[in-house]
DNA sequence: TCCAAAACAGGATGATCATCCTGTTTATAA
DNA sequence: TTATAAACAGGATGATCATCCTGTTTTGGA
């Protein structure tokens, strides 16, 4: 008198699942160290199902780009900019948020568009592709809302598309060296230094004059 | 009538040409993804002696690591900051030269200490540990600079520690955003930015009194 | 000269891995 | 109800890979 067992086709939920693991393995070991033998176990899924949602490992991992990392780069970064009274302290919210929890669960696992940029952006164009649309996405946020802050008074002579260019490095290069000392104090000292980059408008307006000229020298690159 | 073979031991010259090729398997390709047996036909060279002189993959990387690695992070960037009249022209004379480098190349493949901290720090504690000592030198070399300045009048009360990490973690960011775009514009975005970074000593110095300040708070972290 | 250790050769091995293939079950629409 | 495609199961396969092993050659000191 075994129970009948029966199966109840869920395609959205096993995929999700699949992607959920997916994107974990690779943050934490990478995509060449991560088996499809591993994420299948971790998913609870067969060889079959995995292959009917995801007919190769490319796939899986360009579906995990496309999907999970912009996504991961949009909550983290491009939110929580878009909606700070600007681009300034959104930076600073933002560092100071990531620095916070890493702390707080004591180790770094670094942010997953660097990771799998790092391992996969040259080994395949199509990865390369989509990771770089990525980065650009997240530079281009930031620089209009630098623009956008000017249009309404503030921030001086920045130049948008430098200072959404150093935000962006910055945060990515501190987070490499966070994740290789498993220590998030970098970001904080990196933070201190962004902020202090063509500081916020002075009264005098000197400043903002010298700063004109470069930017002109900058724009012909 | 057939020649002969004669063999010669050449340890050293054997062992430096499986660096050379894995260094830049490592770099090209990263280490899960360049198999044993890529290098071996690379570098024209057996198991067997392979074998003698790195017994494992692990050990072969961390020679890598420890030997090429360390010793390109020397040469680019700690030997010309040394040489420069300034740790802040340093900086510049090393931004400039990379981006000239890279787009004379045509091709950016990224920074070797990044590539490798990437893939194998969350992987294995003696990777992590010796490409953290890496980047700490690094920026003990940029900081120990910025204080030598200080001492000859220069540069103002510009945090060492802090110009230190921000400039490794933007060079380390911008070819990280320069490797997945192709493009390494980026890197002298990034260097036009950190040049206004608490801008040099003016002759005013009310903005150094300020400084003073902050950099105070910084101390206590 | 002789001998022990280092240097090198080249194949064996077992494990792993991504992909594929043949079925079976479930859902959908006609 | 029935036909059809999607969803899923699970094993097969061939290739790859890091390591190991046995044997040979070279080297340097006694």
């Amino acid at each position: 008198m075994a129970m009948r067992k029966k199966r109840t086709n869920d395609p959205e939920g096993m995929r999700r699942r699949v992607l959920d693991v997916a994107e974990d393995a690779f943050q934490a070991r990478g995509y060449h160290a991560s088996s499809l033998g591993d994420l299948m176990a971790a998913a609870g899924v067969t060889g079959g199902a995995l292959h009917h949602h995801f007919p190769t490992k490319k796939a899986l991992a360009l579906a995990v780009i496309e999907e999970r990392v912009a996504a991961a780069v949009q909550e983290t970064w491009v939110e929580p900019v878009l909606a700070a009274p600007s681009a300034r302290e959104g930076v600073r919210t933002v560092f100071e948020a990531v620095a916070a929890e890493l702390e707080q669960q004591g180790y770094v696992r670094g942010c997953p568009l660097n990771n799998l940029a790092h391992e996969l952006s040259l080994a395949d164009a199509d990865f390369r592709i989509a990771l770089a649309d990525i980065f650009a996405g997240w530079r281009r946020a930031i620089a209009d809302k630098v623009r956008a802050d000017q249009e309404t008074g503030g921030e001086g002579g920045t130049d948008p598309d430098r200072f959404a260019a150093l935000a962006v490095a910055a945060y990515s290069g501190a987070m490499s060296i966070a994740k290789t000392a498993q220590d998030a104090g970098v970001l904080r000292e990196c933070l201190a230094g962004l902020e202090r980059v063509e500081p916020p408008p002075s009264q005098h307006g000197s400043a903002a004059r010298r700063r004109r000229k470069v930017l002109r020298r900058q724009t012909i690159r």
